[in-house]
DNA sequence: CAGCTATTCGTTTTT
DNA sequence: CGAATAGCTG
């Protein structure tokens, strides 16, 4: 204990870390794991490490990287470090995400792997959009399929020839030949996908001896977060930054995997272990976050796993109550039943809005709550669902902005030429595409060519109003054509995963000749591009004009939102409409009204949770084929793979009722559905394997309809009593 | 070409 | 039940 006093007088690590976790954070001697139950002090172990480096160690900022997965997280951590340092001394100091650190990889590092760049960021839906092209079908479940094979090869270091060596089915096989030639389309499109962010990193810190060096130089230590999600690609990013000298710590706790299904692989930690044979492994036990009932549940439910290291917690917050289990009748009872039970809970615990949680498998299953929640006026905040990146109108002026900053983004053409509507139509953009395929150009170079590509002589007026509008803007940004940046891609220089391609999408002739009065421009700060491209394309007007008022009255309000987000981030860091651009891709949703942190219940997937605590969960839906999801796998034919697959999927499913149940602190309360509305009819439905696995000792765990859960009607009549009126203002918080 | 209506369809989880 | 798409009309 007092060991870190005498390693380093005068360092006050603070009194309140215990041994183990003052140990991982003074560990320096190599690389280090530390297996972190749930509660137990991570983030602050990590935050802790980050200011010991600095303060103690002679690290300066620009030397520590530390690498999270979600936004949310890496700004919360970087809170907490500014808080501990001083500000001169973090100077420079990376904390971000996974993919954050890769666009910056990306952008310095483009020339190696084939891009400008200037490249673009596409989203799942244009990425799909692709592979619906590629496809040539509509059907959307082989669509998914398709892209879900795509990301993890990806994610696998698989490229095309890989791919298409494993696959196993006909199926399989095809989905190997669209993975083959998407590479292809996206070069051409000069895109990269989220996947790509880490891939191409990952892949030329590996092939190329310079550019490692060079970034090793950068990196002297290195921290991961929720270590226990990564997948191959950023374990061989990982370890390819961390060098030879291999300084870096690793954080995470196998029992919290759940994100197998997109890549992320547990042997990443036993890897660890053989890899870096010198490691030091630190536990976290101590959980300073639940009582011992609730741990003593998810205890009990997270043994039925195999796991590579065990870990027991515990903690000294006492017994707390018991956990509570509420069979309903069907999910709109369970809704209304929840929504009163936490109204009632709050006044007899005096507690607030925000003390309380509902937790959840599936976004679909928030919106009984929300009705719930609202008809009794209860503020309320749901995460997860459809990110503010997702809305259409977010999309559209997105579009543009991609659209300028790299006009190879025919996605993005395609967007920006038809929202809002200005005669270029179907007809119009199908023989743009033709002639674009034929000429190797983009689509965007196309237009200034229609005359030549059949176009119909009445389209050209509204073609050439758009390709100017774009020129425009591009001088204005600050591209100069001919400059060091427009040159297409020397051909021969492409990466070995994008370089058999087929298809039409190849890479593509040096862009349009640069008109005049795009040099003659200076370049323009970004605000003020902004505000000028909302006007020249007549947005409001579009959304008022098209759309019911109350309806486009909301959606201006997003833009103005993205607006102000677009323009505060520009002038805090400085950036120019074409960095921004790029970082608007990725950097995430919950950033902005962060400030005022509304008093309201949490709405949120079990997914979203992880992370997250809150002194009451309800963690509802708690029934067989939905908590432990199960999909469409009723045909096993070899039973001997199928049964293995299905208990590892199990297994996931356990470990993610596991995070649900660890987020509460002092009350947890299940609740399941007999039976349950699913798109047309109702469905019965049974109570959970999970439930009975936590141990729970007394009351009715199943059976019966409860006598303890007071009827509705009886339970709302007490409630309208006690509070008398809702208090006025208290309408719903939605972000 | 654009906007409207009819009809189909579906179910995880997210950077 | 609600969303996304296809097909039809002005």
């Amino acid at each position: 204990m007092a060991m870190a006093f005498d390693l380093h007088p005068g360092y006050t690590v603070p009194a309140d870390l215990n041994a183990c976790q003052r140990e991982a954070v003074t560990y320096l001697d190599g690389p280090c794991l530390v297996l972190a139950g749930a509660g137990s002090g991570k983030t602050r172990v990590i935050t802790q490490k980050i200011a010991y480096l600095l303060r103690e160690c002679g690290y300066r900022g620009g030397d520590v990287v530390a690498l999270t997965f979600t936004n949310k997280a890496a700004r919360e951590m970087r809170e907490r470090v500014d808080r501990l340092v001083d500000g001169r001394i973090g100077q420079g100091l990376t904390v971000g995400t996974f993919h954050s650190l890769g666009l910056r990889f990306l952008r310095e590092e483009a020339r190696h792997v084939g891009f400008k760049s200037q490249f673009s960021i596409l989203d799942a839906h244009d990425a799909l959009g692709i592979i619906q092209e590629l496809l040539a079908t509509t059907d959307k479940a082989r669509l998914r399929a398709v892209q879900q094979a795509i990301s993890l090869w990806k994610n696998a270091l698989v490229d095309p020839d890989g791919a298409a060596r494993v696959a196993a089915t006909p199926s399989e096989a095809e989905a190997a030949r669209i993975y083959r030639s998407y590479g292809a389309t996206l070069t051409a499109y000069q895109a990269v996908d989220f996947d790509d962010l880490i891939r191409l990193p990952a892949t030329l810190l590996s092939e190329n001896a310079d550019v490692r060096a060079r970034w090793q130089r950068r990196v002297k230590y290195l921290l991961i977060d929720e270590y226990q999600d990564t997948n191959l690609c950023q374990y061989r990013l990982m370890c390819s930054l961390a060098g030879m000298r291999s300084l870096f710590t690793a954080v995470g706790d196998d029992d919290q995997a759940i994100y197998a299904w997109r890549g992320a692989t547990v042997e990443n930690l036993a890897k660890l272990a053989a890899d870096y044979p010198a490691l030091k492994i630190v536990k976290l036990e101590q959980n300073y976050r639940s009582v011992q009932r609730i741990l003593a549940a998810a205890n009990c439910l997270i043994s039925r796993n195999s796991n590579v290291f065990g870990k027991k917690l515990w903690s000294t917050l006492g017994q707390g109550e018991p956990v509570e289990v509420v069979p309903m009748d069907d999910d709109i009872a369970e809704a209304e039943s929840v929504a009163i039970r936490i109204s009632a809970a709050r006044f007899e615990r005096r507690a607030q809005w925000k003390d309380f949680a509902v937790l959840y498998r599936g976004n679909q299953q928030a919106r009984v709550l929300e009705q719930a929640l609202r008809n009794l006026r209860i503020p309320y905040t749901v995460s997860g669902g459809q990110s503010f990146f997702e809305k259409p109108e977010i999309r559209d002026i997105l579009a543009y902005l991609r659209l300028i900053v790299n006009d190879d983004d025919d996605p993005a053409f395609i967007r920006a030429a038809t929202t809002p509507r200005r005669g270029i139509g179907q007809a119009t953009l199908q023989a743009l595409g033709q002639w674009a395929s034929r000429t190797h150009v983009s689509l965007f170079a196309a237009l200034f060519d229609a005359e030549n590509a059949q176009v119909p002589a009445r389209q050209l007026a509204p073609l050439r109003a758009f390709g100017d509008l774009i020129l425009d803007f591009q001088g204005r940004a600050g591209r100069a054509p001919g400059g060091p940046m427009a040159a297409g891609v020397p051909a021969g220089d492409l990466p070995s995963a994008v370089s058999g391609s087929a298809g039409r999408a190849v890479p593509r002739q040096a862009p349009r000749q640069p008109l005049a009065n795009q040099q003659a421009r200076a370049k323009q700060p970004a605000p003020a591009l902004l505000d000028d491209l909302l006007g020249a394309i007549g947005y409001e007007r579009y959304l008022f004009d098209s759309l019911d008022e109350r309806i486009a009255r909301g959606r201006w309000q997003n833009v103005l939102e993205l607006m102000d987000w677009l323009k505060r981030k520009a002038r805090e860091d400085n950036l120019d409409l074409i960095e921004l651009t790029q970082h608007v891709a990725l950097v995430a949703l919950l950033q902005r009204n962060d400030e005022e942190e509304p008093d309201a219940v949490k709405l949120s997937t079990l997914h979203a949770s992880k992370g997250l605590e809150f002194a009451h969960v309800y963690l509802v839906g708690v029934e067989e084929g939905l908590l432990p999801h199960t999909g469409r796998d009723e045909q096993d034919g070899d039973s001997d793979r199928a049964a293995e697959l299905l208990a590892q999927r199990i297994q996931e499913e356990r470990r993610l009722m596991y995070v649900g149940i660890t987020r509460a602190k002092r009350s947890l309360h299940l609740s399941w559905c007999r039976k349950r509305r699913r798109a047309r009819d109702d469905v019965a439905r049974e109570v959970s394997r999970f439930i009975g696995e936590m141990g729970l000792a007394e009351s009715g765990a199943s059976g019966e309809p409860d006598s303890a859960a007071v009827s509705p009607g009886e339970r709302l009549r007490m409630l309208r009593q006690l509070l008398d009126a809702p208090p006025p203002g208290n309408a719903p918080a939605r972000k």
